[in-house]
DNA sequence: GATGAATGAGAATTCATTCAT
DNA sequence: TATGAATGAATTCTCATTCAT
């Protein structure tokens, strides 16, 4: 806004964070997460090195603030929307749909397989924090009688692994199609196999 | 444990091979493999550090053996049931059963859920090529007339996302019971929530 | 050698360049180029080791850099003086009086001969590019009619071997006498054997 | 010559020193003498490693078995021919054409120039030796009349360095004319340039 | 805060050499 | 004598982190 020197870059402290993590997303998302180094992040950066550590600690650390940043964005909208399902349907079709349109919205942080390639997959504390969400939710909706009172524990994994495996094959198609996805797994959580759309 | 001639060359190549795989194993399952390294795997072997070269390349290779060993052991099981299968309920429930069956068999190789602690999960060429085989014997049940003309894609990757994250809250209860899983896993697939047993 | 402020930033990258590259001198002459380490170089520095790998990849390079170094810096003044000469006398007199005069102030980057050992020497790209600018030099001097139209190839080869061979005789007496070294080789170059001083 | 077991290779002490020899020498022309192991060597033979030590102690050793072998397989010939040199022509002549004779006919053990590499050149102390044999026969020509009282150093300098030199550059034509070489630095070393044949 | 060269612990890897067979 | 796997010291090299500017 003001004149500066020149040469001057007009970074922000909340600026540079954002690069760094951007950086990192794109260096997870080329290499994986164990092979990148702090180094190969910091490259992808016009910033020193040294000012990385104004931000963060470690990779690990800019991994949490990543994986967290997108659990602590879905996590909410989730959570509101198994609250307010009035039945199974909406409980399970309302959380895949948001599931998988958040998915198709930042591809770069779940896209983690490439074929004839070792497939990394980390989840942090916050993620998890999120499947012990899903499986409160789940006990709450068996106590609300929404749902039998099946085992939470498993059905919550069952939920997750169609989440995300299912959202890897969608991001390999072309367009990804978050609501046919969504469609595809509530019918097979709510009916089995048999419930399942028929495939043109 | 024993004392031993000295001089005696008591190991031979494979049970070398055996012993670096194993200490990779216990270190793996210890530290996770992100933060393993290979000094760490000799440190768990009564091996000089160069033997460690003279079968392996580096920790990725030992973590691909592991990986690889197996899927090459329980894929051809998997093939089998599946292949045989003369039902839905039976292309489910065998594979199920073989699956959480070997898992809990085989705890160490597949336990990276940690309480509080990132989660790794990364699958070698060899473990996708398995799920390859498993969509592929979906298509031909469905060419046979066992399944419907569902989506293939999706059901692999509904199906293995439920087996793997089944399988690793399973391995965090005492004891594992890899039937149960089985039996919840198929009814989940096969009728969907509703017809999932009633926890006692 | 005294007491410093300490965290004073004491050494420029210009010199901790320099700082290595006469680390590497010394150590290449007292062990020979083959028998070297990086790490004999690093320990004959103030510097730490990673220290090294921000200013060259291997020992190879930093030989390179030296070589090239004197390379470039004496290949220039022998092809001006080259250039200039209007005889083959001082066509070859200058040029062996630069090259000796610049091998007995350079020595350590010359003496390559050890008694009763082996003796290495390594011509790097940059030092054979002078050769070939010497064999250029010859043929020029050909079609200006300085000299006979010999086989400049032939010839650069026999110059070139009289004074590396030769400077490493010269820097074996004491003192080092570039003058007669050019002297003597200027007359056998020009002359023959016939046309040499007769030694006191 | 009479049946063995099969499997049995038919390898005689002798044959088995040619074999490390012979593989030493193509391994040396290949990757130069200082980025060549032990290892290199054993590799480019049948021959186990525990073998290797069987015939010597070291690549150096190896090294200097070959350089010795060439060197005192001409150093002889070429004592005898300057002893029966009646004549500087002769003394030059001759020493001039049995030595690129058998550079020529040796161009394993000679070629070290490659085209934009480093060259590497190792003279052992066999091969040193026979540089002090050199000049102990100009001292002895010088004595005998033959030469003039020169500076036998820089001339047993100077004729190693034309003849090493040239023979780099001979082994470069095709064909390799020994005979013509020879004669270019006889012409050269009794008359100057001067006294050089015009090339065609 | 930003910079980026220096640091040095430690990880990866090589390789000469040994030695049981 | 030949073999070739095992050895582990030595070496190369990386990389997170510091810190003077």
């Amino acid at each position: 806004m003001e004149a500066r020197p020149p040469g001057r870059r007009e970074r922000t402290k909340a600026q540079n964070r954002k690069v760094i993590l951007d950086a990192a997303r794109r260096v997870f998302a080329e290499m994986g997460y164990g092979a990148a180094t702090v180094r190969d992040i910091i490259k992808a950066t016009p910033l020193a090195s040294g000012t990385f550590y104004n931000y963060f600690k470690s990779k690990e650390e800019v991994y949490q603030a990543i994986r967290d940043e997108v659990a602590l964005a879905i996590r909410p909208r989730l959570r509101a929307a198994r609250a307010e399902a009035t039945s199974v349907e909406t409980f399970l079709s309302e959380g895949f749909r948001i599931f998988f349109a958040f998915v198709a919205a930042n591809q770069a942080d779940f896209r983690h397989l490439k074929p004839d390639t070792m497939r990394f997959r980390v989840d942090t504390p916050e993620v998890l924090a999120g499947f012990e969400e899903l499986r409160a939710d789940v006990e709450e909706a068996i106590a609300r009688g929404l749902l039998p009172a099946v085992d939470a524990d498993y059905l919550m994994a069952a939920l997750v692994g169609v989440g995300f495996e299912m959202s890897e094959r969608m991001l390999l198609r072309d367009p990804p199609d978050p609501e046919a996805a969504a469609a595809f797994a509530t019918a097979l959580m709510l009916g089995g196999i048999k419930a399942l759309p028929v495939a043109g």
